[in-house]
DNA sequence: TACGTGGCGCTTTTT
DNA sequence: GCGCCACGTA
């Protein structure tokens, strides 16, 4: 069956890139490492990046073609930044290359096979809070006991569930671990399970977790599928590999199967998401998983002075589980030890950082050179006040992303339910905007238009997934040529762009003369009206235009009449309709609008404002840095955090993610923690970090803080 | 359905 | 010390 396939070398093109000049011997060795899979570790500000961009060129220069080449991350930044910088190194395009997030290259792999996977084309994406309003339609059916004090809502089991499924855990292990007071609820969760499934199978929708496990199910049903993609897939490099969990992995290594050639990078001292499913064994059992697999080291740091650098070691040294490193300074020792600033109370701790802030300021350190890391948002409000106070600008990296906010949400909800009109969700989410309509009515009016939708389709709106093998759907054929790099399984299996409302009655019909409360019936003429404008003649309009028509129609007023701050949501929408413009069709943009969390317009509105300093969680400042960090509230209870302290997992994690702090660092540090606490609930005495304990004291500058106050 | 009041509980976050 | 949610009423 295996058939043997020889690569061919491209002709050489453009100016080759000088590896051995351009990185240090051990990202070398790692960029130009044999076949095979491999691990590397790369400790904090050692070139990760840097490493796997060069790879990735090595490989295409080497005569892989982009369209072999498969590079997963977890965020669409790294991604793009990647793809980006890959581009500046190779001449040649890399429009064939496979890069994106897990859940993009799985939505793409499912977008070109939805029947075999279940579904019909043109499914819907839910994000979070989608799954979640769907979940609680579920859970309103389990009909909890309405006499207990507390039963778990649609979020708590949208959690379980999906923890679950990340995890590969049972149920009860789960529940005992996250949720032990709702144990006795385990069989209403499994019940939810299923009816979740059946509700999202019906909507033709797929949640995050659906984007992966999905994919996996289809390779596993259908093997030739799997093949295809096995075959095309010959290298295979995985970002962050340390934050992946049981289903990404397995994701990686079905595409990896057949050629084995997988590269994972990764610092398992940076593993910091086990609380939402990652498993940090994966990176520390990779070499048992794969024999034979290679591992490079990568500890030379160009980020940090010797100082910080040693503090960081130390820092993360009572660690059991990791692979033993240490981190190697390049850059010159200095005079400075890194400060560890006890001070009196909460107040004077936002004090001391603020005017640091300013004073380094005076000394010439621009703004944005600096953050302020913590481990929890709210441990951030003192500061703010007084930045605000002293009038320092700052930005904090925290609160809701741009295409979570209501009123971005509320217009996809009429382009998602034209794209796909089983979209429950999309649905209700639409008719909830009417006045007179609350979850009652516009569950009756779903199962209204439900019913009608179904009964002028001819064919039931899900094709049933299809058992056996697509006939047409042949991928034994020869490798892709090096004469036609062309993605072959695009030509011959575009992704179906659907439209549910060819040959179907205008939706204003679909819609009219339904039963809605009398102050409704306007409105809702309205919507049936507006809904029509969205695919007229049963062809769907653009998006940007479906976003005009809706704003126009309906929503601009529902903004008027509903929210304050009127203006700057409008503005928001012109934002997204804007960013509309790049797509012809409602699908695409709608995908990029669910696996994506923020524009990058933010970026260019923020060129004429000043500088600014950082204010961030440990967690989202991983892979960023500065020249000066202050981590505050360094304090047992808070970082650790309270949850951890009797749980020798969870404290190794909460290192890590000291570890991660201290590693942002390229100049200055400051450490510092009150001993008391007036804000806030709980005990006002604070007891200093255990964490900075454990840094030998000779390694530190202690600051002791006077003055009037 | 829309709006007002009391109680509870309080990390981290990407897709 | 505050915000969110669940429950009660018009």
């Amino acid at each position: 069956m295996a058939r043997q396939y020889t690569l061919q070398r491209a002709a050489p093109t453009g100016p080759k890139i000088d590896y051995a000049a351009e990185l240090n011997a051990e990202q070398l060795a790692a960029v130009t490492a044999p076949p095979g899979p491999a691990l590397i570790i790369a400790g904090a500000g050692s070139g990760k990046t840097r490493t796997l961009t060069y790879r990735v060129a090595y490989l295409i220069e080497n005569g892989i073609l982009p369209h072999h080449i498969l590079l997963l991350t977890f965020t669409n930044k790294a991604a793009r930044e990647m793809l980006d910088r890959v581009a500046a190194l190779v001449p040649q395009p890399l429009d064939g290359l496979w890069g994106g997030t897990f859940h993009s290259i799985g939505n793409r792999i499912l977008r070109r096979h939805p029947v075999e996977a279940g579904f019909a084309a043109g499914f819907s994406i839910l994000d979070r809070e989608d799954a979640v309003d769907l979940m609680d339609e579920v859970v309103v059916k389990l009909e909890l006991d309405p006499h207990e004090k507390r039963t778990p809502k649609g979020e708590v089991f949208a959690d379980v569930l999906s923890y679950q499924l990340n995890t590969g855990f049972s149920l009860s292990d789960v529940l005992a671990e996250k949720y032990p007071h709702f144990l006795q609820y385990r069989d209403q969760f499994a019940l939810a399970r299923s009816r979740y499934e059946k509700k999202k199978q019906e909507a033709n929708a797929l949640d995050f977790d659906d984007l992966l496990e999905k994919t996996v199910a289809l390779f596993r049903k259908h093997p030739h599928i799997a093949e295809h993609y096995q075959r095309q897939f010959q290298f295979v490099l995985v970002d962050e590999y340390q934050d992946t969990n049981h289903l990404q992995n397995d994701f990686i290594e079905l595409l990896s199967a057949r050629h084995h050639n997988v590269m994972v990078v990764g610092d398992d001292a940076q593993s910091i998401y086990s609380w939402r499913g990652a498993d940090f064994h994966n990176i520390l059992e990779f070499p048992k998983r794969h024999a034979g697999a290679q591992v490079h080291k990568i500890e030379t740091n160009y980020r940090s002075t010797p100082e910080i650098l040693a503090v960081a070691n130390a820092a993360i040294a009572p660690n059991k589980k990791q692979f033993k490193k240490a981190l190697r300074a390049t850059r010159a020792a200095t005079d400075s030890r890194p400060a560890l600033i006890p001070l009196p109370d909460s107040g004077q701790q936002a004090a001391l950082v603020a005017q640091r802030i300013l004073e380094l300021h005076e000394e010439g350190m621009p703004l944005e050179e600096m953050a302020v890391l913590y481990r929890a948002h709210f441990h951030s409000m003192e500061l703010q006040m007084e930045l605000t106070r002293r009038g320092v600008p700052f930005e904090i990296t925290s609160g809701l992303r741009f295409f979570e906010q209501a009123h971005i949400k509320d217009v996809s909800a009429f382009l998602k339910w034209t794209v796909n009109p089983r979209d429950e969700v999309a649905f209700k989410r639409m008719a909830r905007l009417l006045p007179g309509i609350g979850a009652k009515s516009a569950d009756t009016l779903w199962a209204q238009v439900g019913e009608r939708f179904r009964s002028k389709t001819q064919e039931p709106a899900a094709p049933a997934p299809t058992e056996g093998e697509d006939p047409d759907w042949s991928v034994d054929d020869e490798p892709p040529s090096a004469l036609a790099p062309a993605d072959r399984a695009t030509r011959e299996r575009p992704e179906t762009i659907a439209n549910p409302w060819l040959g179907m009655p205008p939706i204003k019909d679909l819609l009219a003369g339904l039963k809605v409360p009398t102050k409704t019936v306007k409105a809702w003429e309205q919507l049936a009206y507006t809904l029509d404008e969205l695919a007229p003649g049963g062809k769907l309009a653009p998006p940007a235009q479906m976003i005009g028509s809706v704003l126009e129609a309906v929503y601009d007023d529902y903004m008027l009449a509903n929210f304050p701050n009127y203006e700057a949501r409008r503005e928001d929408l012109g934002t997204l309709a804007n960013f509309a413009k790049q797509y012809d069709s409602p699908q695409p943009f709608l995908d990029q609008l669910a696996l994506m969390t923020s524009l990058d317009s933010d970026a260019a509105q923020r060129k004429d404002d000043p500088e600014r300093v950082t204010l961030s969680s440990v967690h989202q400042a991983k892979g960023l840095e500065w020249r000066a960090v202050f981590v505050i509230w360094l304090a047992e209870g808070k970082f650790p955090t309270a949850r951890s302290l009797d749980n020798d997992a969870a404290i190794e994690e909460e290192r890590r993610l000291f570890y991660v702090a201290v590693t942002r660092a390229k100049d200055e540090l400051y450490l510092s923690y009150p001993c008391v606490s007036y804000s806030g609930y709980g005990d006002p005495l604070q007891r200093p970090s255990r964490f900075l304990a454990e840094i030998p004291r000779e390694l530190l500058e202690e600051w002791q803080v006077g003055g009037v106050f």
